[in-house]
DNA sequence: TGAATATATGCACATATCACCATATATAAA
DNA sequence: TTTATATATGGTGATATGTGCATATATTCA
């Protein structure tokens, strides 16, 4: 008989299932809520066409705003604002020379997960 | 100098950019738009805490949708309304058991990619 | 058959997200 | 110093998303 939280009469009334031992026992194997917070937070961002191309391209070569701007075919501040997201979350890192800004990579864990979403898309 | 799409004066205009050459061949060896779009769509399943946190659960082992209601201590109709939208992901796969209905992984790809981003989490 | 229970789902609301415009900032060139 | 250019960012509106309520559906049990 399975009870939810939100339906216990009073507190008296433990909350019953048909697997009491599974749950706490899962319960309290899950990974805190902050660590899963952060990693919802990391797929968020690779959860967005735009945000992929960016991280896509930039898997092949550093390139400047002006670049991605043509390789995508977008607007300039869509660019910029989505660069900003990706910065803000670690995942590029930029360097600028004179009036331009040339983005790269943070680090090469990145292209990893990309690549076994790419694989897991492709089945 | 860099000239931007939207900067086009008339079509006898060409796109000028520094990196002419570079943007040809990167956007040349981008993933094909639909897949990078199936790519992100399943990013963006992961990218949330109750959906995370469901799959870590059911990494653990097979539990109904009652157990689940408890383990992450949320709204009955949250979770299910999350499992369906793994479901349609194909990220899980369940079975019916009298009333009950037993949730497990589709396949153990999604725990792996799952796993890489606990280790960029933790850096 | 009727009551209880497990799960699924339509709906509504609050919030988040994305793209684009307009504009700010910074640098370079004239 | 004025102008042009590359990038960044605030604001806005359209749309997507997540949650919970109410209820539908399905199954078991009395």
């Amino acid at each position: 008989m399975c009870i939810y939280s939100s339906m216990k009469m009073d507190d008296m009334c433990e909350i019953e299932c048909k697997h009491e031992y599974t749950v706490k026992k899962v319960k309290s194997e899950l990974p805190a809520d902050d660590i899963l917070l952060k990693v919802s937070e990391t797929f968020k961002v690779f959860g967005d066409l735009t945000r992929l191309k960016i991280l896509q391209a930039l898997f092949r070569r550093e390139l400047c705003v002006c670049d991605l701007t043509e390789v995508l075919e977008a607007n300039q501040s869509t660019i910029s604002h989505q660069l900003r997201i990706l910065r803000q979350n670690n995942l590029v890192k930029f360097r600028k020379e004179g009036k331009m800004a040339y983005y790269s990579l943070a680090d090469d864990h990145v292209e990893k997960i990309i690549e076994m979403g790419l694989e897991h898309a492709e089945e």
